[in-house]
DNA sequence: GAAGGTTTGTATTTGTGAGCACAAACCCTT
DNA sequence: AAGGGTTTGTGCTCACAAATACAAACCTTC
C-alpha cells in the first residue's frame, strides 16, 4: 500500500502533541481533542492512523504513550540520524547552535565551508572541516542527512556532491528549486517564499476578510 | 473568484526564476522552459498564470520583463514591507543578519526581546527594545509582518499580542501548531518536521526507491 | 449484566487540484 | 502571402485527499 506524502507530514506534528500531552501527565486522548489541539479534524487524523494500524480503543481513545511509540517507530524517530551541515556562515553558525534537532534523535557531526579562515574553528563540538575533504569525509564516515547553508549559486553543485556521497535526505536552505535523482528525498525551508506569498494575501485582503493562509 | 492558495504559493517560485532569467538576459520564455526549471509541468504554470490575466503570447511565451512586474504586482512585491523580530537569541540574531530579505522588499525595522542584557544593543542598525515595549511600538509605528523567534512555551502569547497590535502576517520559527484568528496569516518554518518526515523515507526506501518526496 | 454514552475505524460521498489535449493565435521563412 | 512550426489559454477528465456518516466496539454506571 502506498501511503499518501501529506499523510507522512501530518505525522510529526501528532508526535509533537502527544509528547505535549504526555509531559502533561495523560493517558489517553481522543482523535477529537488532538484535532482541536492542532487544527485538525478529528476523521483526518483517524485516516491518517489507520493507514498503519488500528492503535485506539472505541469509546475511550488512543494511549499517549503507546500512540508516541507507535508513531516514533513509523517515522524511525527512535534512533539516532547522523547529520552533516554545509555552509558555516551566520546561517549555519545558528543551525549548528540550534539546540531543537538533538532530542528529537537529529545530530550534526561534522560541518564544512570554504572559507580558508573557519576551517579548523570549533563550534558547538564539531570542527569545521574544508570543502576538499568533503567527500572523502562522508565517503568514510556516511551521514544519513545533509543540511545546505551555502550560497544559492553553489548549492546545487553541492547537493550533487553529497548525493554523489550517498546521501538521501537534504534539508535545503538554499534559495534555489534544487532537483535531485529519484529516491533522494528534499526538503526547502524557504522563508522569503513564505513572505512573498503572505504579501498577496496582506495586499488583497482589506484588513478583515476570512480566508486562512495554509501554513 | 477565489484563487486556491496553492496558487499562490507557486507565483513566488515563479518570479524567481524569471528574475534569474532577466539577468541573465533573456527576453522570451516558455511556459515548457521555465517548467523545466522549476519541476513544474507547463500546463501548471499556464493555469496559474491564467487566474490573473493573459500574459502570454501564443507561439512566442511570456514576455520576462512584463511577466516578472505582473508577478510582482499580484503579489504586492512593488512596495516596502515592514516587519519587526520578536526574540534576539541565536536564531532571532540570525534572522536579522540575513540578507536574503532586503532585495526583495522585506525589511527589519524592530526588534524585541525580554532578556535586559540585550535590550538596548545595536544589531545590524535595528536597536533591541524591551518586550514591553512591543504594544506600544508596534500600536505607534506598525509594521506589516511579524517574525517569532521565540521559545516554544511563549510563542502563542507572542502572536496573541501581535495579533492585537495589528499585525496580519506572521512568520513564525517556534515549534508549536499556533492558532490565529481569520484573516490573519501564518506561515511556520519547521526545519524539525522536515527532518521528521524525511526520516520515515529513508527508514522505509532501500536505498534505492523511485519516490520523490515533496518540497 | 444491561443500558447509555463515547469514540474508533472505515465505506462512501464530496470537493478540488493537476494533467491532458486541442483550437486559436502568433512568428518566421520562403 | 501562405504555410509550417510553436506556444498559449482553457474546457474536460482523472485522481486523490478531505469530510461525512455509521456500524462496531468499548467503558462506566446503575
Amino acid at each position: 500500500m502506498e501511503i499518501p506524502p501529506v499523510v507522512i507530514d501530518r505525522l510529526p506534528l501528532y508526535t509533537r502533541a502527544l509528547s505535549t500531552l504526555e509531559e502533561e501527565g495523560r493517558d489517553v486522548v481522543s482523535s477529537q481533542e488532538l484535532g482541536t489541539l492542532l487544527g485538525v479534524t478529528p476523521a483526518q487524523i483517524r485516516k491518517d492512523l489507520s493507514y498503519f494500524g488500528r492503535f485506539g480503543k472505541q469509546g475511550r481513545g488512543y494511549n499517549v504513550r503507546k500512540l508516541l511509540d507507535e508513531l516514533h517507530h513509523i517515522l524511525g524517530l527512535d534512533r539516532q540520524w547522523r547529520m552533516a551541515v554545509i555552509g558555516v556562515g551566520k546561517l549555519g553558525r545558528a543551525i549548528l547552535g540550534y539546540e531543537g534537532f538533538g532530542p528529537q534523535g537529529f545530530r550534526i557531526v561534522e560541518a564544512f565551508d570554504a572559507d580558508p579562515k573557519r576551517i579548523g574553528q570549533r563550534i558547538e563540538n564539531v570542527t569545521i572541516k574544508g570543502a576538499d575533504d568533503l567527500e572523502k569525509t562522508l565517503l568514510k564516515n556516511p551521514v544519513d542527512v545533509g543540511i545546505v547553508a551555502v550560497p544559492a549559486e553553489i548549492a546545487q553543485n553541492v547537493i550533487d556532491t553529497l548525493v554523489k556521497c550517498g546521501v538521501r535526505a537534504i534539508l535545503s536552505y538554499a534559495p534555489i528549486p534544487a532537483r535531485v535523482p529519484p529516491g533522494v528525498y528534499l526538503k526547502r525551508i524557504e522563508p522569503v517564499l513564505a513572505l512573498q506569498s503572505m504579501a498577496y494575501y496582506l495586499k488583497n485582503s482589506p484588513r478583515s476578510t476570512a480566508a486562512a493562509a495554509r501554513s
